[in-house]
Parts: structure tokens; sequence; C-alpha cells
DNA sequence: CGGGGGATTTGACAATTCTTTACCCCGAAC
DNA sequence: GTTCGGGGTAAAGAATTGTCAAATCCCCCG
């Protein structure tokens, strides 16, 4: 609704004393703030929505911040900065790799916090003004639209599921590169991933039948033991003979 | 005097002794304070306009207090600072994304109040100076008029409930991204949300066919385990091929 | 107050989508 | 060629969503 220019962030830290201390650094520069203390409680939050941006700790009992993150940005692009341990260069690029804006490693001068977050929002802000980004994937024939949630090959327009979407997208946005099956469970059905869970395979074979792929000419291709890859249409190579007797 | 001839604030609490005492503060510091009792009175003198901003409890006798914010956000963007009962951070979540402009939980330092009302009255204040957002959300073919409070298709009005307006000026606001149905739950029926709760599907259905979606071609989109996400259209798209020879 | 009419919520059941199970096949190692 | 483990997929089972209809709730009016 009309949230215009409510200035309000979310920090999701388990430490209450070091909220406190942000909350009282943050309010006297304008914003409205509030704290979670778990992953639990603070995506929770963050779902409920109406905020401009959310200060996000790794270190969390419970879901840890990279879950969170990732969870957050299955539906949204709401800003995220990322307090890390120092030295944890790791976690850094992991982060920022998961999509967060920005980090900054602990402990931190809460000067320095305020300055990142509204160099953070500066940048997101600048971004709405511009048109969106035109972040529809395309490789060879098969085009997805994030926006539109749709999928077309040739033009024509493709029917997926919810998953079957997610799926694709993910191999679509790696497309050329191999995605570990550990990572499609994350990414497309939110949950840990257990060596017995056959789910994904169902759903590639699903996307497989959709897209039209066939044994001589497929799409999304297997790697054994290791995960699924989607074949850029130059490296579509045709080794591998499938054929039996 | 210093101030205009118009500082005055509406306190709409239920608590008499505490809208004295507040009273006795804000005129201290130079407000003309008005009190009502309850959310009917309270929205009557609001709507009689003349008000800078508006001291908001949210548990009232009679209308809630999100129930007046609402009615008062259906058609002005008057200041609106809510008083929430301690710890109840649903209530600020929804209070918020349904348009306050701050909230104090009880019970609070009167000092606060008037700090945080000063600003709030500040913030909007430069909003002002600014170019007044035209409020008029359009996405393809739909658009949505909140002072109005009216939508129309291609131009042709279509008539929405209450309710599946609101559920769709989230949706519009948001267009192209995936809304939780906690969120719509808590922006549009100002409530907690309850897994059982099917009541946003149905008001989803509604407006589905009120909007002309077919299966093939719907404006809302489901997406299962989520929420939705009303389709944002993208013209750039490449017509290839289209052409039957 | 009591009734009328629309709006919202809830119950029930159908339709879809997702997960799990089961069985078959293939590829790699023996 | 045989064995073993991972993958393909059909089909059954579980969960979520769509939606009609009935029950409630609201608000306005006499």
């Amino acid at each position: 609704m009309k949230t215009r220019n409510m200035e309000r962030i979310l920090v999701i830290d388990d430490d209450v004393e070091l909220c406190t201390l942000v909350s009282e650094y943050l309010q006297a520069e304008g914003f409205i703030v509030e704290a979670a203390h778990d992953g639990e409680s603070g995506l929770q939050r963050t779902m409920g929505g109406g905020y401009l941006l959310v200060v996000l700790d790794v270190m969390l009992p419970g879901i840890n911040g990279f879950e969170v993150l990732r969870r957050i940005r299955a539906t949204s692009r709401l800003p995220v900065l990322l307090l890390t341990a120092r030295g944890e260069d790791v976690d850094r690029i992991v982060g920022l790799e998961i999509g967060a804006d920005d980090y900054l490693p602990k402990p931190f001068n809460p000067r320095e916090l305020v300055a990142r977050i509204r160099a953070v929002l500066r940048r997101t802000r600048s971004d709405k003004a511009s048109p969106a980004a035109p972040d529809i994937v395309r490789v060879g024939e098969i085009e997805l639209d994030p926006a539109t949630r749709s999928v077309r090959r040739d033009g024509q327009p493709v029917d997926l599921t919810s998953v079957e979407f997610n799926l694709l997208e993910v191999l679509l946005r790696e497309a050329g590169r191999v995605v570990p099956r550990e990572r499609l469970v994350n990414a497309v059905l939110s949950r840990k991933f257990s060596p017995f869970d056959r789910s994904i395979d169902m759903h590639v074979s699903k996307v497989r039948k959709k897209l039209g792929d066939t044994d001589s000419d497929e799409h999304i291709k297997t790697i054994r033991g290791v995960g699924y890859i989607f074949a850029r249409p130059r490296e579509k190579v045709v080794e591998k003979t499938k054929v039996t007797s």
C-alpha cells in the first residue's frame, strides 16, 4: 500500500546488545528499526513486508543467515546487508553470490554501517527509477521471463508448473555449467538435500518432456553422480551414443 | 507565533487519562490537540480535515485502529502514528504495511512521542516539497487509481469490492514479483496469517474472474507453496516466427 | 429492532501439483 | 557378461489450490 518513504529497517542478529546499539544509531539517523533474534522469526517478519532493507547476521541460531538470505531472494529483491565474521572471505563471497547487496565484517563501526546502508539504498533506489532490468533469460531457442513466469520455446509458450519453472530458471541462469543436485534441491524446493530425494529427477523429467527433449537432442543433460546441466546451443555436443541394440 | 495557524493533532485513544496526559505534553510543545475516544468519531473528525497528524491507538472500541487507518488511507496521506501494545510485532508490521508513518509501543515516554511526531512531520513535509507522486498504478492494460479506488481494464471500468481492490493494489505494486500469501493476508485482510485461511484464495479467484483471466492467459499466477504474482507484461519480447505461412 | 442485499468467510469437494514408491534401464567397474 | 549404484519415469499418495455454495457478517434503511 502506501509504503512510500518509510525508512523501516529490520535487523536480524542473535546478539541482543548489538541489535540495541545498532538500533539506536539507525534511529538517530531517521530510520525506523525492528529486530529479530533468529532466522525463523526474521524471515517471517521479512515476509510480512514493508521493510526498506534488512541487516542480516550470517551466524544465527536455527536457520543460518545464508539460508535466510536465500529464502528472501526466492521472492524478493529487498536489499540485504550481511554481517560476516571477520576475515571470513568465504562468507563474503558466498553471501554476495546468493544475492546480498553488501557485507560488513564484524566487529564494525556503527558509522560505517549507516554509510553502507545509505549506499545500498542509493543504489537500489536508482535501480527502481530506471526501467526494470531486462532480466529475461534466453538460451538458444528457450526464453524465460521471471516477471511473467512464462517460458517460450521458439516463441511458443511452454506451460510449466511452479516448481518446474524454478528448476528451469536455475538451470538457465547457470547454462553451460553443471548444477549439483544438492543446489537444485536447495534453490528449487527450498529444503535440505537428502540422498533419497528423487523429486528433482522427477521434475527434470517433466521439464525435459515439456521442452521437447529427445535422447539425441536434449537441453538438459545429466551429469551422473553430480547433477544436471543446461546445454548452451554451441556446446551441444552429440557424442555419447545412447543407441542400444 | 512561530507556527502557522494549524499545528493541529488528533489523538484517537479510548484511554481518557492517557489522552489528557499526551495533550498536555503536546500542547506544551506548541501543538493544538484534540481527542477522540473511539474509531467511529475519530474517523469522522479526521475526515473533517485540518489536522497535521493523527496519533492512533490500535486497540479501540468499535472499529479497531487498523480499520481506521485503512479508511484514512483510502482517501488521504495524512500522517498517522500508531500506538501498539507492547511486543505485538504483528501489529506493528500490519500497521506500517497498511500505511502508518511510525509506531510507538505502549507504554511510552511522552517525550519520545513528541520526538517521533516531529520526525514524522519532518519526513512528510519534505515529501510534499518533492513532486507529488502520480498515484495511479498501471501495469499492462490494467489501471488502478487509489484516489478513487477504481480499476480499469483497457479503459473499461472493472467493479471490485473493497477487499478485492486492496488485493489487486498490493499485487500491482509488486507486479512481476512474487507476493507471499502471508503478506497478502497481512496487508489485505489486516490479520495474522493462518495456514488454513482460504479466504485469500477466494478473493484471488474473484479478482481473476473480474479481470477476465483465462487458463492460458492470466494476470495473476499462482506460485504454489508461496503466493501469487501479477505478471508484468514485457512489450519487448521478440516476435519471431509468429507468422503462419 | 428486523429485514434485505451485498461482501466476506468457511465448508466441501474437485482439480492440480508435488512427493514418494517401485521397477526398469543404463553405464561403469569387475 | 555380470553386478552395483545412480538415474528415468509411471503411478500411487499427499499436499495445496480453485471454486461453488452455504453460512455469516455488515451496513443501511424503514
